[in-house]
DNA sequence: CACAGGATGTCTACATTGTATGTATACGTT
DNA sequence: AACGTATACATACAATGTAGACATCCTGTG
């Protein structure tokens, strides 16, 4: 029997609360997200959010909890460590991509929460079949998720207003304020001005940003690999 | 004869002003940086400052200008396009690491400044040099960027309390959270969790950082260069 | 079945913040 | 000398996060 449905419906959910929040951010910003108007949307007084999260920043934390939830892990396949990081990373940014306003509040949770752990795990996982030391693996997992989660707080017009008229206004002004730049001085910004205001495709956005994280992983990976092979000197372990 | 100041102790330079507002973020961070405060430091009311920044906003962007003025783009030399890529973007990372806690305000600022203009198409004459269309080079030297600050903002420690008391706790409170996960479900995480906390060495966690950030684009270049060889259909010139 | 006790929500109050409004002063130009 | 403009001041307000004391309801235990 759910009795807790009828009595209850003051009863808050923390789960519920987060998932709201985040609705909130992601049609007015992060900024919008506010203790009162929170309560509000719950009908209930705005102290009364403080008996589930202790702070307001326990709270945008848990909303950074709730978007990474949200990730789905790909199998382990077959397939050479480096696609299969394609994939991990994809996926990743797959679950952020909804959520450009706030993306950047998984940064903090990635290594506290469950899912974020599970994808830190993984990826250190992938990079160690790469031949990465696990130092290596960490330091070089943490910028990769890190360079993706900016690749998707600063998709362009992830910031402007949902209000059509506002964003359209927006994107005048920037467009404005590239034009007034003397094509003499900046030929190539002036040159590009449109893909540096709105790039063509925002799937060949993200397709490009994750290619030049994967390239990049394994670019240094053979420089390390070389430099390893080449002998600092007695490079017997490392503890 | 400069009269502007004996009788004008009170009158206040804009420079002034944000660079005292970027010492604050870097001694307290940047949620310390409030009109009153900056105000008080000046001798001066709140409100005078509404005479030279329009907005806190526009104080803020002007803190982010601060920081990119102190870029010092190296002067062209005969190398390789990626070996001058390498120090350009090494010097706009020199520029901001003094800066961690704020260094994000200068991202909307390097297509309007114009230390970040500079510095923006300085980039893109470099990839471009390496073989990158206008477009291409565009929104590459645009990811890079964006990486490089994430960079310096994620700097671990970056956003922890100067008191070193505070720092003190806050590292060790990473460290049992991290300590407290299941060696058996997490073994590359808490394998490496010293890393993950803060690594070895601050001047090799920016040199990777770069490398990664040079290699992926060294790496996309390839890959697209031979897409086009490949032919998408008509790969005429790269005008 | 009663009842103690913890969990949850309410009410009131406060400090801090950004900023709108109206006013005074001092300087440079005519 | 007069005037307009740039600058700084004083006051005030609304919004926000949050502390503290009180009310209420569910729940497990005798």
């Amino acid at each position: 029997m759910p009795p807790t449905s009828s009595q209850t419906a003051k009863r808050l959910d923390p789960d519920k609360l987060a998932a709201s929040a985040l609705e909130i951010a992601d049609a007015e910003g992060l900024e919008a997200v506010t203790i009162r108007k929170l309560a509000q949307r719950h009908e209930v007084t705005p102290m009364a959010l403080y008996r589930h999260f202790s702070d307001k920043d326990d709270l945008l934390a848990a909303i950074g909890d709730r978007i990474l939830a949200d990730i789905e892990l790909p199998k382990p396949t077959g397939d050479r460590w480096d696609v299969q990081l394609l994939a991990l990373l994809t996926a990743f940014v797959e679950a952020l991509r909804p959520h450009p306003k706030v993306a950047g509040l998984t940064l903090y949770r990635i290594l506290i929460g469950e899912p974020g752990l599970a994808l830190a795990e993984r990826t250190m996982e992938l990079l160690t079949e790469g031949g990465f030391s696990v130092d290596d693996a960490a330091e070089v997992g943490r910028q990769s998720l890190c360079s993706l989660i900016t690749l998707v707080t600063t998709e362009p017009g992830a910031n402007e207003d949902t209000n059509p008229i506002a964003r359209e206004d927006a994107l005048r002004a920037k467009r404005a304020s590239l034009a007034a730049l003397s094509p003499h001085r900046y030929p190539l910004i002036t040159g590009a001005a449109d893909t540096l205001i709105c790039p063509a495709s925002t799937d060949r956005y993200y397709a490009l940003g994750i290619d030049l994280v994967v390239a990049g992983i394994r670019g240094v990976r053979i420089s390390r690999t070389l430099r390893l092979a080449e002998g600092v000197g007695g490079p017997k372990d490392r503890k």
